[in-house]
RNA sequence: GGCGAGGUAGCUCAGAUGGUUAGAGCGCAGGAUUCAUAACCCUGAGGUGGAGAGUUCGACCCUCUCCCUCGCUACCA
């Protein structure tokens, strides 16, 4: 199909944290080339993205750091705009979801469902607070776990034991605003029926076999399992409110009002072009979103596949009239070092701080990412892979390149292109050759496999460094100019179609090279010739496209690294975590006696082993000073088992046993457990004391 | 446990519908060269294609079993 316009979108990133290297390789990056490929074709092409800003985690970082929700999203607004903007993604436009024109947009389309009846509503019994006069969401609460006494698990799962939970399964569920315990009151919220849309879901996910596999693999796993209802609206004061009568206090799921978040950033768009082009006064957003000519493709990681090839389509297909997606090129994720990125372990290249510490090198990272994207799988971003792809690809294939070109052309003709004499079939064997890259790339780009588009044009590249190899025109520049002339024009030449093709990948190498050609304002159809510079026309001054990056750089950020997962051995506190705790309210007294009922001891770990088929679950042999004996504890996630043989542990020995996947755990290790749910031994400090010490 | 995606040279990864000697880049070894940021260019070594079985004239690609990694889901303290 051809198609007349392209409304490309990148996930809105969500608004309670910097961006770090796994945002750009997985959605960023890719969105943004393809953007750029499509515009230097001349195609009309709108690039939308913006913050993600409701929903309840903000509200909770809100709530720790004492602050506003909107103040949360200001900040993180600001910072992630200004990173995207440093790193050259070109979007139209970046919006945020807390804008006006986005509480109205979203707010109509649930009007037009709500008119439709598309939605299912259902009364339900939710946990309300009422000194703090609001309902609770499901993070917002916390209780007894019913599965392992754990007595800090969250309304939606306890941390501890990993299970999934709803808040009325909860024992002494306590509400963590006001530590009051929260009475059950009847709500209504509106669900949308996704189970008796799957029929029209399955039939639009069959028409797009040609999706990425693990895109359409996920989706079919998807309608598989079934789809469910889910509900669109939440009791929560922040977010869009929900336009109903007998709605205050709701506001629209998250991932309801953030998809129409692409909607709103248009017609945003749109006003602005209206404004500033008195050519585009007619233009109307609903070109991009509602003309079957044009093609929606959404940018995302492989975590938003459901929302974005299920939910949202559902969405689009219930209000009618909208174009669906046609292609979601969802990446997968990049791990750093070997380790999986982890936020709130602080294993992430942030962007804001790389480019203090490799300063206008933002090209530099953009082709490593693009290179070793994890296009069909996980891959893994080392620093000594960075510094390789730079100095012995960038620095040595493409920059070299360009260097020796522009210098010998400056040492023989002053910087002048030199008209090229009669070409050899050599000559016009490589020129051939150089006008297959642009094809190459380009069906490389249409089918979204950039980092092959990228190897096509370092390849292009090294055929322009072997041409002036196997050419030598420093050996013949006193005896044969003519021969010179032309190795140097073609030379140029190829330089000048790199420009062209190195935009989309490397936007700022580009711009440099433009001026260093003096050649501005290419497109991509320019790229079918091979006089772009004409003889006699004069070059800017040569100067280096990259720079080599030395070890002592790389090691710095390797040691970075490294102090960070000290840090989290550790396990320093965390400001945030000690509020949190703070707000969990002692236990009921209990007499002395209750407290002697338990005996516990100092043990110490004498095997220890992973029990089969968990994630969890350790299975150690203590030294109890009394006994030997089995006991099953939870702490797999936090220990390596060869790491703690003999570890000195607190143990309750008393404890009633109890059978765990088979096997008898006699008694329970005592942990100390921080806010984020981390476990960490607790033994004596002094080594005076034996196995079966009473703790008292 | 169920589902999805993967397991290909030392490293990071490509390989349309099964068809002759399985590819690239980096790394490594040798050579050539000096215009160029000791860069470029050439040559070479390196793979029982996770393991095993099956279908086929023929399988990395299809089927089955098993092992490992990642994700979703379930269960578990």
């Amino acid at each position: 199909m051809n198609y007349k316009r392209h409304t490309v979108t990148a996930a809105l990133p969500y608004a309670n944290g910097p961006l770090h290297i796994g945002h750009l390789a997985g959605c960023y990056l890719p969105a943004d080339i393809y953007v750029r490929y499509l515009r230097l074709k001349g195609d009309d092409v709108i690039f939308i993205c913006g913050s993600d800003e409701h929903g309840v985690p903000i509200t909770i970082k809100a709530k720790k750091e004492g602050i506003t929700p909107q103040q949360v999203v200001d900040k993180y607004h600001k910072l992630m705009g200004d990173t995207f903007s440093d790193f050259g993604i070109s979007f139209d436009i970046y919006s945020r979801t807390s804008g006006k024109v986005h509480h109205e947009t979203a707010s109509d389309f649930f009007k037009t469902l709500y008119a439709k009846q598309i939605f299912r509503e259902e009364v339900t019994e939710q946990y309300y607070d009422e000194k703090a006069k609001q309902f609770l969401a499901d993070r917002y609460i916390v209780g007894t776990c019913p599965k392992c006494g754990n007595e800090n698990a969250y309304g939606d799962q306890c941390e501890k034991c990993g299970t999934s939970l709803s808040p009325t399964e909860l024992i002494n569920p306590r509400s963590t605003l006001s530590g009051e315990k929260p009475v059950l009151k009847k709500t209504k919220n509106w669900f949308l029926p996704l189970d008796k849309m799957q029929p029209d879901i399955e039939r639009y996910i069959e028409t797009h076999k040609d999706w990425k596999t693990n895109v359409y693999g996920q989706c079919k796993s998807w309608l598989n399992q079934g789809l469910q209802a889910r509900a669109m609206t939440r009791d929560l004061d922040w977010g869009v409110k929900v336009p109903v009568e007998g709605a205050e206090g709701k506001v629209l799921y998250v991932w309801f009002d953030a998809p129409i978040g692409y909607i709103s950033a248009t017609k945003e768009l749109v006003e602005e072009k209206r404004k500033s082009n008195p050519q585009s006064k007619t233009l109307d957003w609903t070109l991009y979103w509602k003309d079957k000519e044009t093609r929606l493709v959404h940018f995302i990681g492989k975590d938003n596949i459901v929302f974005h090839c299920i939910i949202f389509p559902a969405m689009l297909m219930a209000h009618g009239n909208y174009i669906l997606p046609d292609n979601v090129p969802a990446n997968e994720f990049l791990n750093l070092e070997g380790d999986k990125i982890s936020t709130s372990r602080n294993w992430a290249v942030w962007l804001h701080e790389y480019l203090i510490d490799f300063k206008n090198k933002q090209d530099v990272l953009r082709y490593v990412l693009c290179s070793n994207a994890p296009e069909t799988k996980d891959n893994d971003f080392t620093w000594k892979d960075f510094q390789a792809k730079n100095n012995n690809e960038l620095v040595a294939i493409l920059g070299n390149f360009v260097n020796r070109t522009l210098v010998l052309t400056e040492k023989y003709y002053n910087g002048i292109v030199p008209e090229a004499d009669t070409l050899t079939n050599n000559d016009l064997a490589l020129l051939d050759e150089i006008l297959q890259f642009p094809k190459k790339i380009s069906s490389s780009l249409d089918a979204f496999r950039f980092r092959e588009a990228l190897a096509e044009l370092m390849n292009m590249a090294r055929a322009g460094n072997k041409y002036l190899a196997d050419n030598e025109p420093w050996k013949m520049a006193s005896t044969n100019d003519a021969r010179v002339r032309t190795v140097m024009n073609i030379s140029l030449q190829i330089a000048a179609n790199l420009t062209v093709l190195m935009e989309p990948f490397l936007p700022h190498s580009a711009k440099k090279l433009s001026t260093l050609l003096n050649l501005h304002n290419l497109k991509w159809s320019d790229t079918n010739r091979t006089d772009l510079l004409k003889p006699g026309h004069k070059l800017g001054k040569a100067e280096l496209l990259y720079d080599k990056i030395e070890d002592i750089e790389i090691e710095k950020q390797i040691q970075k690294l490294i102090d960070s997962k000290k840090m989290n051995d550790s396990q320093m506190p965390q400001p945030a975590a000690d509020a949190q705790a703070a707000l969990q309210q002692p236990k009921p007294d209990i007499t002395f006696d209750d407290f002697s009922k338990m005996d516990i001891r100092v043990g110490t770990i004498v095997e220890a082993e992973r029990v089969p088929k968990t994630d969890k679950l350790l299975k150690l042999t203590i030294d109890t000073g009394i006994d030997r004996r089995t006991v099953v504890s939870g702490i797999a996630g936090f220990y390596n088992p060869e790491n703690i043989i003999g570890q000195k542990v607190s143990l309750l020995v008393n404890l009633a046993p109890r059978t765990i996947k088979g096997i008898t755990s006699q008694g329970m290790i005592l942990m100390a457990e921080n806010s984020n749910g981390e476990l960490s031994f607790v033994s004596p400090t002094k080594q005076n004391s034996n196995n079966g010490s009473v703790i008292k």
